[in-house]
RNA sequence: CGGGGUGUAGUGCAACGGUAGCACGAGUCGUUUGGGACGAUUUAAUCCCGGUUCGAAUCCGGGCACCCCGACCA
């Protein structure tokens, strides 16, 4: 895959803008990966949205993996599925987003899906041979939130990935739960913040004591948790307490009080929705059982931001390679039609070749200009072909994340994909 | 939703109640080409409505928007 920059419609911005304070927003506005539209909620760029998609593949990998299958929802929901289980109500719900149909009668945007998905299992699941099972999605949020803050950390339109389990009861549940936990550790190890990230012990529901998120590591986070790291076990705020602390088995001065953002959240259901919204089965008996459910989320735009407040520098963004928009960023220095620019064309080829994602810049700017953008995009590698290489006969590449600089052969360079 | 702050060219900043200026960007011409090049030239703005005043970017009232703190985040 090979993008041009002389084609990228996008500018970088040499200022912060001045309406915004997240390091994130800042940061992935100058670099062009996103656009504000409004407080809360920010286009995605060809850039961007090329980061949302490498995240959302390696999600999806894991999901798949986990044997979910993916849909997608609608975002306008019913009223009377909410109804059911007292959630339409505002003072209950302060999120919503609504709007009336010409025809009459109300629709709600989707901030959620949990009731409309139960609701709509309804459809398909009639006996224990139906179960278990669990679906996906990729979906566009929609929460009116009083205070949009932390660029896309917090928004009002975001994007989720929003899981749902169907179980016959209480042991099948579990089970998926725990797999469903690995899978998310692995998704954070994948994108690179496997060692900040925490599961911990968050308020449950009526089946469960506990629910349990996943919190990562950073300033910018809006969360605080209590972190025993020699016993791996973490704790929210909200339910710090000598009863909790006591049942987990820890001292509260063995806690580490560290802030954190929320990247996921795991959480069970127990029969509460299946009764509430009339999703039952029929067991071998001809019994009717209500169905145990289980919700699984993961920010998928917060995680992006997550990322950018990690990983950075004053220069810019850097990437994490398995979620970064190019794998290699090839600065030409010369013309259009100059030898580097040839050089770089054959280059881009054997890498295209070996299926190495490379953002060519091809503009016809000054070297500081291109060498600012590159450490502003953060893409993993940059390799540099200039009359100076050429003469070489080695080509130059950087790593971002290090600042290291080779000089290296082709050879050697098509080696390191 | 309570509290605080801010709205000026595309972007970032100036301007005592008295000619709206600077830098970057963008356009044109020329010279440049390894860390945001140089010269010339052009372009482009006071959030909206009302009030005070001879005169308002500036003061007052209302609205809208954005940022921050708190609350909220099932």
């Amino acid at each position: 895959m090979l993008m041009l920059q002389s084609k990228l419609f996008t500018k970088t911005r040499r200022e912060d803008p001045k309406d915004e304070q997240a390091k994130n927003a800042k940061l992935l506005i100058r670099a062009g990966f996103i656009n504000k539209e409004m407080a809360g909620a920010y286009d995605l760029l060809p850039l961007g949205l090329r980061v949302v998609e490498k995240i959302k593949s390696i999600v999806r990998e894991e999901m798949e993996k986990l044997g979910s299958q993916e849909i997608l929802m609608t975002s306008i929901q019913r009223k009377d599925v909410w109804e059911k289980t007292g959630r339409w109500s505002d003072e209950v719900v302060d999120v919503w987003f609504k709007s009336a149909l010409q025809v009459g009668g109300e629709v709600g945007f989707g901030w959620s899906h949990e009731e409309p998905i139960g609701d709509m299992m309804r459809n398909y699941i009639l006996s224990f041979r139906d179960l278990p099972f669990s679906v996906y999605q990729f979906q566009t949020k929609l929460r009116n939130e009083v205070r949009a803050k932390s660029g896309i950390m917090r928004g009002r339109e975001f994007m989720m990935k929003d899981m749902y389990s169907f179980s016959l009861g209480k042991e099948d549940h579990d089970r998926f739960y725990a797999a469903a936990i690995e899978a998310y550790n692995k998704v954070f190890a994948r994108v690179g913040i496997g060692a900040d990230t925490f599961v911990t012990f968050a308020a449950g529901g009526a089946f469960t004591k506990f629910s349990h998120e996943f919190q990562t590591i950073t300033e910018a986070g809006e969360d605080a948790i209590y972190l025993n790291r020699e016993k791996n076990i973490a704790i929210n705020e909200e339910v710090l307490n000598d009863e909790t602390l006591a049942s987990l088995g820890v001292k509260r001065e063995d806690l580490e009080k560290v802030s954190t953002a929320e990247v996921g959240n795991v959480f069970n259901f127990g029969t509460e929705k299946g009764e509430a919204l009339g999703l039952f089965f029929k067991d071998q008996s001809g019994e009717s059982i209500p169905v145990w459910m289980g919700s699984y989320g993961i920010g998928i735009t917060r995680l992006m931001g997550v990322l950018v407040e990690k990983f950075s520098d004053e220069k810019g963004i850097i990437w994490p390679k398995s979620v970064a928009p190019f794998d290699a960023h090839i600065i030409v220095i010369g013309g259009m039609d100059s030898e580097a620019m040839i050089a770089a064309n054959k280059l881009t080829e054997t890498l295209e070749a070996r299926g190495v994602e490379i953002l060519l810049d091809d503009r016809e700017a000054s070297a500081g200009e291109k060498f600012s953008d590159a450490d502003l995009f953060g893409i993993p590698t940059r390799i540099v072909i200039s009359p100076k290489t050429l003469e070489e006969g080695k080509l130059e590449v950087k790593d971002r994340a290090t600042g290291e600089v080779k000089k290296i052969s082709e050879e050697e360079l098509v080696s390191l994909f």
